[in-house]
Order: C-alpha cells, then structure tokens, then sequence
DNA sequence: CAACTTACTTGAACTAAGTACAAGTCGAGG
DNA sequence: CCTCGACTTGTACTTAGTTCAAGTAAGTTG
C-alpha cells in the first residue's frame, strides 16, 4: 500500500531490502492466508513491480521460507533460572500456540517445507535446555520438547484451518456463508448417524462442547507435561 | 494412465464415476504430494480429458475433500471390548499416524480446509467412545481425544515436510541434491551457534539422536496417554 | 565532467494450472 | 429413427510464478 519514499537529492538510492520484503510478506500472509500471497499483490503492497523481489529473494518458496524463519523471532524465551522448567516448559508453549495463531500460513507451510533457519535454531535450543533442566537427558530431552512442539504444532492446524475459513466467510460474503450453513447441516446430519456423536449434539449442555474446546489446548498440554513429568521419575 | 476400457456393444457407457475419480485423485496425491495434484494430469491418468472431472466434482478444493475422506476409510477401530481403552487408544494413535505417512499431503489439507465427512465422522465417534471408557465423561472425553489427534497430526506434519522434501530429492536428482547438502550444512552452521545444539552435534554419541528421532512419536503417545490417565485419577 | 560500472527496477512475455463454456458423442426410451 | 439427457471434449480465458532483455539511478574512475 505505502509507496517507499523516493530518494532526497544526495541520499543513496530507496530500494528494496530484503528484510522490508519479508515484513510486507507476513503482513499479506496474515491477511491474506497462504494461498492469498502473490507475487504482484505483494510488488504492488511494496509500491514496486512484482518482479523487483526477485532480485532479492531466490522465488516465492523461499520467501515463505524467509517469512516462517522471521517470525519465529517473535517468541520470548522465559528465564529458565526464574521460573523453573514446568512453568518455562508451559510459557513457552503457549507463547508458540499464540504465534501459531497469529500466523495461520505458518502450519501449512512447515508441513509442505523442511525449515530451518536461525529463529528456530534459537527457539530449538532454548527448549532444549528446558526439558533438560527438567532432567531428561540427551536424546530424551530431544524428545521430550519435540512431542511438546508437535502437540503445539497439531493444535494449531486446527485453528490454521478455522482462520482459513472464517476468511473466506468474510471476504466472500453471504455466498460463502450460505455454503458454510449447508455444510454445518450436512456435517450435523453425518454426526447423527454415530451414537456418540449424536449423544453430543443432544445433550442439553451442547454449549459446554464448545466452551471446552477452547480449554482443549490447556487441556492437553497440561496431560503431555504431567506425563513427561512422570517419565522423569520412572 | 490406463485407459478406461471402451464400451462393448449393448453394455452400459463406461463412463467416470466420482469414486473412480477420487481414487485416482489419491494415488496421485500419494505420488506426486498436494502440489502435484493437477486437474490435466489427473485426466490423463484417468484416461479423459481432465475437464471431464468438472462433470463430477465441484473444483479441486471439492475433490482435495473428497479424497481426504476417503482415506479416512483406511482406519481400523479396534475392538474397544476386546482390548481396553489404552490399548484401543494406542492403537488408534498408532494407526493414523501411520495414515498420515501413507498419506502426507493429508496434514496440509487439514491444516487448509476445514473438512468433516463420513469418514472422520466413523473415526471421531469411536475415538470418543475409547475415551468416555477410559473414564472422561462428556466434555472431557472430547478434549481428551483432541489431544491425542493433534498430537498425531503435529507429528505427521514433521513426517509431511520430510515426505516433500524426499520427494523433491528423487524428482530433480543431482541439482537438487547439491542444494540439500548445502542447506544441511547452512543448518549445522546455525546450530553450533548455540551452546545445547551445538553440544548435540558435538557428542559422540550423535546417532543416538537420530535413533531417537524415530521412536519420538511413541515416546511423546507413551507421555500424553500416561498424563490423561492421571486426570482421571485425580 | 563524462564515461563507465554496479545495483537495482521495470514491462513484456512465457508457462503452468484452474476452470467456464459451447459443441459434440453416446446410449436409452419413445 | 429421433431425440433427450448424461457425460465428454477442445477451446479459451484467467491468474500466478518466473525469466529476461532493457532501462535507470547512484557511485566510481579517468
């Protein structure tokens, strides 16, 4: 949107930076979800011709690759010393949930792509020495923080696809809105056909499901701690 | 890429059906990942022009759909009665996750689509079922098994981003394997930057790591399903 | 100061892929 | 045999990633 400033009379040349790219990518991923990013929307966002980011950055790939490593930065790393493991272990798995949940495209794209860059490296490392204070040691402590990290990354699929939705249902209006009613009906209709399920629906405390699956994320993550925990002492 | 048998004289059109489709959609998702999946190769696997498709599915996000119910179907549910709930659970687990590695283009469709269907459907209510008899009531059944699933799901999209990569690898060859390497030692770079990764790298026992790695999901279950044990105790 | 060089930018153009559409084909029923 | 409805096809439009040759602006050198 905001063209860059051209340059004042003897002031070096205003071009691109990579790291403005970069920026401008996460902020159209954001908005605009994964499939949403384009070369020209972004060109055009950065006041350039969509084919100027090319000369910074390798393709679209590798921007992704680039905005997925950058906001890994966004994360606080809590005082081991301070806080203890279980309380450090918690803070930072929420905090990566919460990242997760502000940038949806960021599931999507560590399923479709290896990454690894330096905000996960420092991410990774600081996590490490959690479970490791916690006193796995080695390969545990690898394991211990890869099944927290996964569980994180899993629940945050779901809210990746929610977001994605909920996008569609505001960008496309009443069309899409009706689309979405006839399939809540027909998953409704499905669901109705498993006695479990069914049970669900019918109970009169029906509001105390979805009430529930925002505490899911505590939930679990609170299970998998008390469970690692244990292994600790075994 | 076989060609649908022409019709014989008297007999029915041959003709494309959507659970042909669908199947084919499938062995090409599995073979070439979600990115590879395009409508013309589709039709030419399927032996018709890759419009025809239209006839029987919406779009490729309908059939994307499609396809990840119908793999749904795959899943064994164990004999809750038989077997007892932590075992039933194991086993569930055990099985999608193995899903999920047949299938690794399924953790980026959930990740994008909201989708529920038939198959999850048939997955869900036995799922909630092996929980409520594990001794969560309601609610908590639900969070009890939306643990363990993401859980699953978290570590598929590690198994996911891998599958795309090898993918990658055994498609462009040498060129692409050079590149691999280069990124692996940019990788190692990074992580001796930091004091627990690079004392990781720098043990000798560094395939111990990579050992671990491997048993890292059933490590992770094994914690998860020992900590919603003790809520129920508590 | 002019020529040159380096660093970037641009617009045009090629390609792949999703998809609409009009026209075609085939089997069945009247 | 005619025609209707089910299905298929080829054409073509569109969006999006990317390449490339040509342009332009700062800084550098003679």
């Amino acid at each position: 949107m905001c063209k860059r400033l051209r340059s004042v009379r003897g002031m070096p040349r205003d071009t691109l930076t990579r790291e403005q790219i970069v920026r401008t990518a996460v902020e159209l991923l954001d908005a605009e979800g994964l499939e949403g990013l384009n070369m020209r929307a972004l060109g055009q966002r950065l006041g350039s011709a969509a084919t100027a980011v090319y000369w910074h950055v390798q393709n679209k790939d590798n921007l992704v690759l680039l905005a997925t490593d950058h906001v890994w930065g966004e994360l606080a790393l809590p005082d081991l010393e301070a806080v203890g493991w279980r309380t450090a272990a918690t803070a930072m798995a929420t905090d990566l949930y919460a990242m997760f949940i502000r940038h949806p495209w960021l599931v999507q794209a560590l399923a479709a792509h290896v990454l690894y860059g330096e905000g996960k490296a420092r991410h990774d490392d600081h996590s490490f020495a959690v479970y490791e204070a916690a006193g796995f040691t080695g390969a545990r402590a690898d394991q211990a923080a890869a099944a927290v990290f996964t569980y994180v990354l899993g629940n945050a699929a779901g809210a990746a696809a929610t977001a994605s939705l909920t996008r569609r249902l505001t960008r496309d209006g009443a069309i899409a809105e009706e689309h979405f009613q006839a399939a809540m009906a027909e998953a409704q209709q499905i669901a109705m056909g498993y006695p479990h399920l069914r049970a669900r629906l019918e109970t009169p405390a029906a509001t105390e499901y979805t009430a529930a699956a925002d505490k899911a994320f505590e939930f679990g993550l609170h299970a998998l701690l008390d469970g690692l925990e244990q292994q600790i002492a075994a």
